[in-house]
DNA sequence: ATGAAAGCGCTAACAC
DNA sequence: GTGTTAGCGCTTTCAT
């Protein structure tokens, strides 16, 4: 890069003092007009840029929030990002983005690279590997505010924002049970995901609550497009297959209604599916999937809202808040 | 946030100065072995992070790059976004993401922030607003290296990297005449875009190297899924209706197709159909869509493999290059 | 083998 | 109304 033109030289070529020009230049009172407006048009000329690095180091304060999300490739995720960006954006903060590639090394790294570039707070949401927290732990011990969205984690000191996962899945079966559905498979994350955890519990709830049993042989590991591929076949050739099919993200779910139309089961009259993300995609396919929607915009511009307030607090010892944010039962022509 | 070990504090603590702390840390061979032990082990137990604002005011080097993308959530841009993500991992750089949701104003915000923010490089692709160029223009200025990927622009101090798009669109084209249709619509975006002129152009030439007349009369502009919703269905429903249509992407098409199953119009037999992009929807879909894979990981890596080659050359006076990347036509069921 | 000091660009307390 | 100076955290040249 060129060599940079900074508030000295304009200070020397107008012979004044840095401090003059510093001051001119965000229209303090105490210089006279004349002089402010000598410098804002020399500033102008030379083409300065204030530079924020140096105004980082000075203040501490890098205006910048660290952003940690496992894919950005992934629908769901990328309208969290925007979000967020928007609200950034509109508080004058930068994002610093970071992917984990569900990868819990380089989680850790990214974390660590964050601390070293001092930004202001971070916003994270977990890989799938992640069990141990300690990378996030030291965060809250330099004392970066830290707010978790969607795959959270609940003991730390940090707040979390995240879909009202049970009551998301509680509504999905629940309208697969009013369809008529009897026995209603599973298709689900790892275990340790809170997300997934807490959609197996609605799945669960809703069931009994309807006077059905949980059966455990009913829950699949499965949770992409091409694993449903891969699994669905073998299961909706069963005598005794499922009639409903609750999955926990879209992608998920058009897998299974592709495999479903190529080997003839008839959506929605021999079985019926209710997707989780409300991506695009769900309303693109045939049929239209019913679906619940997470509300991922919502989700990044509030999780970002709350990290500038965490940022601007006074001190750091709030007590951390649980955002829930009510998903939405969108039904369309799976159901 | 609290406040912060630095490198003096452990000077104080060990009876040492500053800058054998500075060389200790780093192992500078001029440090006794017993020395650099025990300021490591002393920056360990106090949770010592090397503060890289410093080092970047330091360096005039931030390791940072600005990214300026349309908008994230659209699932071509968020590929691209992973490739360039990707390639500053494995390098050590960090992404200050931004979104200029096709605004031209906020574009222009943003390319002043990159600036006062000294990152070491910008990657980005213009909105649909953008036709003034001097905000970029400005940052070559600067001498900060610029690489523009998909949507850019040819008459700047910058490389570029975009998918073949006059090709592609030759190839779709050609592909749709190869099977038989005589009568080809083009569903594309405003036409100063670099991306749809060329498009536009390869249709064009397909078109007539095949002897077919280009017909104005059946470029429509139209290149979002709502869009294409509320437009298809007058073309398609006309006595004289297309036998293909080719969209500039795939949302797009998928609008089309939807509107052709509703009102009855068979594909592949009555309308054949290619998109552009080859989106993850793109499979889900029924028929699944013949498309143009525009490898949008594979710009991601190399916009930012090339940028850091620019970055990294000792001088500014590199001759840009036009990067082009062969797409690849993927023939699925709607032709 | 270690220390002192300058400097990266900017701001603000303290002169005058 | 303007100038001087210290300091943000770190590296590096020059001493010792």
């Amino acid at each position: 890069m060129k060599k940079q033109v900074t508030i000295k030289d304009i200070a020397q070529q107008l012979g004044l003092s840095v401090s003059t020009v510093s001051r001119a230049l965000k229209d303090h009172p105490d210089i006279s007009v004349k002089t402010r407006a000598a410098v804002k048009q020399l500033a102008n000329i030379l083409g300065y840029k204030p530079n924020r690095i140096a105004l980082n180091l000075k203040n501490s304060k890098t205006n910048t929030i660290g952003l940690i999300i496992p894919m950005i490739e992934h629908n769901f995720f990328s309208s969290v990002v925007n979000g967020i960006e928007e609200v950034a954006y509109n508080n004058d903060y930068y994002v610093m983005m970071f992917q984990s590639n569900e990868s819990y090394m380089r989680e850790v790294l990214n974390t660590q690279t964050l601390a070293t570039n001092r930004v202001d707070g971070v916003l994270a949401s977990i890989s799938k590997e992640t069990k141990d927290l300690s990378h996030f732990k030291q965060l809250t011990e330099y004392e970066i505010p830290l707010v978790f969205f969607d795959r959270v984690v609940e003991d730390l000191h940090a707040d979390t924002i995240v879909s009202d996962d049970f009551e998301g899945a509680y509504a999905a079966v629940t309208h697969l049970i009013e369809r008529g559905c009897k026995k209603i498979a599973l298709f689900t994350s790892p275990r340790h995901l809170n997300i997934s955890q807490k959609r197996h519990e609605g799945y669960k709830k809703a069931l009994t609550d309807h006077g059905i049993d949980y059966d455990p042989d009913l829950v699949y590991a499965c949770d992409t497009f091409e694993d449903a591929i891969k699994i669905s076949k073998s299961i909706l050739k069963k005598i005794d297959k499922p009639d409903g099919i609750f999955a926990v993200n879209d992608a998920t779910a058009l897998g299974i209604i592709k495999i479903a139309k190529k080997i003839g089961v008839k959506i929605p009259e021999e079985l019926k599916i209710v997707g989780y993300e409300n991506a695009k995609s769900s309303q693109m396919c045939e049929p239209e999937l019913t679906t619940i929607d997470q509300f991922g915009f919502e989700i990044g511009r509030r999780a970002m809202t709350l990290l500038l307030e965490r940022i601007n607090a006074d001190n750091y010892n709030y007590k951390p808040k649980n955002i829930t944010i009510t998903p939405k039962l969108i039904i369309r022509e799976t159901t």
